[in-house]
DNA sequence: CAGTATTATGATAGCGGTACCAATAAAATC
DNA sequence: GATTTTATTGGTACCGCTATCATAATACTG
């Protein structure tokens, strides 16, 4: 009659259908249910289906933790990116998060600050989950975090530029080359006073010391150069082109480090009446969905954040399940978008 | 001498350093070593100080999988967001992260998408990591999924939006509201001649309702609406409003779902050397970044995105280590933001 | 100083799954 | 028909950690 099981629980749980509660009810063991949830071409379709009616039936859904912990596979992926919002790792994010849903992973989103404190914190919170895979905006600098990263064995993609050092995997573009090319690309343009407006950002600096330095190389004189620190606002590229003509009024061609401040800079000009291009020509950096259709244009670096996002999350993916991968290190490049602007 | 275990370990293990591995270094038991880390203060100092020492020599990272399925705390929280990239919600996310990761929490994420069995698997994995809270921008439509959500008993706070009828927790504004407001502030500005540009987003729709009947309550008669669907661009922007020119000439306002559309309305008005805001006056939604500091600056409606998502996160920390929460459903308002373009 | 309250540590048994090995039934081989 | 192979299913022991109870050591009470 009524089963009275002498279960006495000393633990809680979580209160939670379990995969034990939907072998009961299909009438196979734990492990064929298992099975049927994960290889089902391994079970017998009769009981694939019972199976799969139980769990329909009582709304079962797999604890990932448990499987995560007895598999040592947890299907999680972690994605470092910088705390301050930039859109333009956004698509990159998006992309990498949609090609892993796709394939069964899930993506979890840390934001790496300034604060070593909290570098640390984040790489142990990140390592803590036992993530198949690791994503990382940018490069990682050497040092404690870098060597704990290492030493985990977990598969680790930086993105967004090249070092012939990688912690593993490695997608990017050489900030240095996008410098030299929008140099030639203005110079080509007969432009030849130039200044350059930059964030303080290490991949920002590599990218306009290239530019000056391909300036110089052309005996072209000096280069102007802003620094705004943190500021990446439109207005910090208003006042930036300011400082630009009071110092240097004869320049005739602007440099950004991100379309924003270009944008600025694009800005104060038309505010003061100069001739774009004629009389000031603006380059900016990112492509940000908009600057293409504004007047004038702008004609910016076009980076494929998309590409970017997938290929990383292929990657791990094939890391993760022990697919060979053939190669680690991508040079995905980038393109100079011609538009009105120059 | 050597200590010849019998350990014949048929299983493989992560081979990662244990627990255990920390414990028999600093001569304790296991669950010792896991109060020294959990509960310091339960554990004397010695023994304290043998554990971390051991922590420090092994670079012992606790498997937070073994630890939420033993405790059934995850310390994640999920957070789903539209598939498409929208900025606007990014000040959300990121102080959403900021403050759960303080608190020792991780963020996934997931991207709902509009196919009904995409919605379902990403319901399906987010349950499956047994999150202890879950963020959603938006308001879940009733059905499956939101069925699904309510009996896991997950804590759940939606946002950006008012409902009568929250699955759990709330944090929003009235989109109604805000059409109303705007429409009556054009009016008041003197505007009569009425546009609306939306996209096909129902929160914008609600928006762009509310303001329509503001304004025949008002006995200005009809207001022209476009509705540009799924192109959220600055140039869809343009074409829209010439659209409005040829249908309704003597407009003198238009009211947009987003900045960039709105942004779009100002390109093109000023691209017909239409005076702003004599000729058109325009106004936004969102006050992304840089929509101040441009010429004309854009009148818009502010939402406080981070409030939301540190609020967000702060209700759901409490309700997952059981406080009290105060206010489950928290209307944070909005502000419209007066600039040159009204 | 007996007796009780408090503090510090340990032993044990799970949390909810899956890896590994064993057993059985059915099909294939000679 | 006996033996081998293959296809299914089950039993057991963990994955690495913590809840719970038990125990030993120490402090407190009058």
């Amino acid at each position: 009659m009524s089963e009275t099981e002498k279960l006495k629980r000393t633990r809680k749980g979580s209160g939670a259908i379990t995969l034990r509660d939907v072998a009961k009810l299909a009438g196979v063991a734990p492990i064929t249910a298992s099975r049927a949830l994960n290889t089902p071409t391994s079970v017998s379709s009769t009981v694939l289906k019972r199976v799969l009616d139980a769990v329909e039936k009582m709304g079962y859904v797999p604890n990932r933790m448990a499987g995560g912990l007895a598999s040592s596979k947890s299907r999680l992926i972690a994605a470092v990116v910088p705390s301050t919002v930039v859109s333009v790792f956004m698509t990159t994010i998006e992309a990498l998060n949609a090609t892993l849903f796709d394939a069964g992973y899930q993506l979890m989103l840390g934001q790496s600050s300034y604060s070593v404190d909290r570098e640390a914190a984040l790489l142990e919170a990140i390592i803590g989950r036992r993530p198949d895979g690791i994503f990382i905006t940018g490069i990682m600098s050497p040092g404690r975090g870098r060597t704990r990263l290492v030493s985990s064995g977990i598969p680790v993609v930086e993105s967004w530029d090249l070092t012939l050092t990688p912690i593993d995997m490695l997608i990017g573009f050489s900030h240095a080359d996008i410098g030299r090319d929008a140099a030639n690309y203005l110079i080509g343009k007969g432009y030849h006073r130039f200044a350059v407006v930059r964030a303080e950002d290490e991949r920002a600096r590599r990218r306009t010391a290239a530019f000056i330095e391909a300036v110089y190389a052309k005996g072209l004189g000096v280069v102007f150069e802003v620094d705004v620190g943190a500021q990446r606002s439109l207005m910090r590229g208003r006042s930036a082109l300011i400082e630009i003509l009071q110092k240097l009024p004869t320049v005739d061609a602007v440099f950004c480090s991100s379309d924003l401040l270009a944008l600025g800079v694009l800005t104060e000009a038309r505010a003061r009446k100069m001739a774009i291009p004629d009389d000031l020509a603006v380059m900016g950096f990112g492509d940000v969905p908009f600057v293409s259709d504004m007047v004038p244009s702008l004609t910016t670096v076009r980076i494929n954040g998309e590409q970017i996002g997938a290929m990383a999350a292929q990657l791990l993916i094939d890391r993760s399940e022990k697919r060979s991968v053939a190669n680690t290190i991508v040079n995905v490049g980038y393109s100079i978008i011609e538009r009105e602007s120059t």
